[in-house]
DNA sequence: CTGAAAGCGCTTACAG
DNA sequence: CTGAAAGCGCTTACAG
């Protein structure tokens, strides 16, 4: 079944099928009405290919999420807490607005050279990047082509210096404040030694958490000792040996702050198997908020990463920039938000 | 930059640049060579869409996920444990082999007709579908049209039923055997009490897994009280509900096995607000053994489900079919394995 | 071994 | 308001 098959059954030609499939204001309610129920009755769908390359959009985003560092590991993306929630966030507010989503991940330097290639085989008319690191130059790239992109948890500055032209989104939360409510709260429990689990230094997020940390401490007047700043990477088991590294070197912070909470939760597994109760011989803080975060004992206090609507916001901005041809440049930064649990005590 | 400008600066034809990328056979290397230096020169890529239209394959599968039941959710799969390694692990087999993954959500009756519309437009080859209940009309539909479709946790009696011709391939896990194991476990811990917390009986692992339940209590003698049959639906919510309800009855069983972790998890958490505590008073068994199934205390025994494997062989079993035009019904039934944490006890 | 040409199924400027 | 025709960028049977 193609238009032409409608037209002949509808009596018209195939200008006019495609007209009304198009929504074209010049085609009068009783043809609009033959042709569609010719339409409707073979359950008819033009086809895509066609209409893309007859200049259509593909009505397609791509998703490219980035996933370098997890790269050995069997399991890659899969397990990842971080993610999958916005994959699924992604696609529901893309299909809820009738655009398809090409999922793809990208383990390697060389992966992203499928994000160029998405585009020239007009596969895609947008693209959503979630945990590129310093890799932005594909995306530089692709956006001066013209194509329009949202970037999640990336320096701002850095886009508005490597991205003179083209359609960007840049999409944060406020980090930062998430990290100073997190230091006001635990110093207001009294903590003093406040040490940090911190995460990959080579992603916006990580540098952001780190700093705001110190900043924080100064701003409380405290003081960041050297053996309590631990090197996570984002990564439960390098979290892992840190932390075991900590507790073998001798004295521990009252309270860890881990900048997320897979850090933390693998954190306090490994205090608990070393018979360290938490929060009664430390306190453990963790970041993001993912889904198991409520669910360990002790029920871990984190700041919670509104994901989902930094998700939809992608998507509403990627569809907007698609309608919208002329340059530009916006910057997002969701609020993050302060989720006390039973991971903290107060101390003397 | 298309086709014909690379054949212009190689020297040939169109059809001798077509012929290099699609790997013909006929081509002198001197040739093949020359133009194979133009294309990555200049990186071209073709028009996907032109590609199709002249015959060739998306390259594409699309990937469906069901979620009717949570489609009064606000936050409907956001947060399902059990979708999102899925779909990670579909993009991640599927990017593997070259192949793009559409990914569809479909929350309404009504939705499932994107599944047909999706294959009408030429957007994809064949399709996965996971969470499917009783709904497998369109599948039909669109494996009668030609198209291969992996089914996930279906009945293979009703895709033999309902699919008389076409390619398809139907993947489960053993669940009977899991849940054999499982009980098997249980008596041998002692427990005759054994209540269950069943899942959706509109679901071939809902179903399975429940009269797997019922067969081997039979086999080793036990009954089931009618007061300790939790109608759970696979949903955490319900299954809070149900059990309260149970603890506000009277008499607990020593044992109550969950049919997936969500609602083990959620089973946990009411005991544990009411202070009975596990697995001294009550033993608690979940399924599927989800990432959060390990971090809870007391962790949760369970059965895993080899999802990641299931996944890959959908992927693996749909690239087969594309590649082969003749019918084919395969059925695939992946091990569980019993999985011993803490919320089992011995008892006398 | 290779090019000219037809064809895939649409959309849209053009002409009426 | 509407149809005939050109064009989108490929692939491939055909002819040489």
């Amino acid at each position: 079944m193609k238009s032409e098959d409608i037209a002949r059954l509808a009596g018209v030609s195939r200008s006019t099928v495609s007209r009304v499939i198009n929504n074209y204001q010049n085609v009068p309610e009783e043809t609009r009405k033959r042709v569609m129920k010719v339409i409707e009755e073979y359950q008819f769908h033009p086809n895509n290919s066609a209409r893309v390359l007859a200049g259509k959009k593909t009505d397609t985003i791509g998703l490219f999420i980035v996933s370098i560092a997890e790269r050995d590991n069997i399991n890659r993306i899969y397990r990842n807490n971080y993610f999958s929630p916005f994959v699924d966030a992604v696609i529901d507010s893309a299909n809820a607005n009738g655009i398809y989503v090409l999922v793809n991940s990208i383990y390697t330097i060389k992966d992203y050279e499928k994000i160029k290639r998405a585009f020239i085989e007009r596969r895609i008319d947008a693209g959503i990047i979630v945990g590129t690191e310093k890799e932005i130059d594909v995306i530089a790239d692709v956006v001066s082509m013209g194509y329009p992109f949202s970037i999640i948890d990336y320096s701002p500055e850095e886009v508005v210096h490597r991205i003179k032209k083209g359609r960007v989104a840049v999409i944060n939360s406020t980090d930062d404040e998430g990290i100073h409510r997190m230091i006001e709260y635990l110093a207001g429990l009294g903590h003093r030694d406040i040490g940090i689990l911190s995460g990959r230094m080579n992603t916006y997020s990580g540098r952001v958490r780190y700093e705001a940390y110190q900043k924080a401490l100064k701003e409380y007047g405290l003081i960041s000792k050297k053996e309590w700043v631990l090197k996570g990477e984002f990564i439960k088991k390098t979290a892992a040996q840190e932390v075991l590294k900590m507790i073998n070197h001798g004295k521990l912070p009252t309270a860890l702050l881990c900048c997320n909470d897979d850090m933390a939760l693998s954190a306090i597994e490994v205090l608990q198997n070393e018979k360290i109760n938490i929060p009664e011989e430390i306190s453990i803080t963790g970041f993001d908020d993912i889904m198991p975060a409520s669910l360990v004992k002790p029920a871990l206090t984190t700041v919670r990463v509104p994901l989902y609507s930094m998700a939809q916001k992608a998507v509403d901005e990627v569809l907007k920039m698609i309608g919208d041809t002329s340059d530009s440049l916006n910057i997002f930064n969701l609020e993050t938000e302060l989720v006390i649990r039973d991971s903290c005590k107060k101390i003397n």
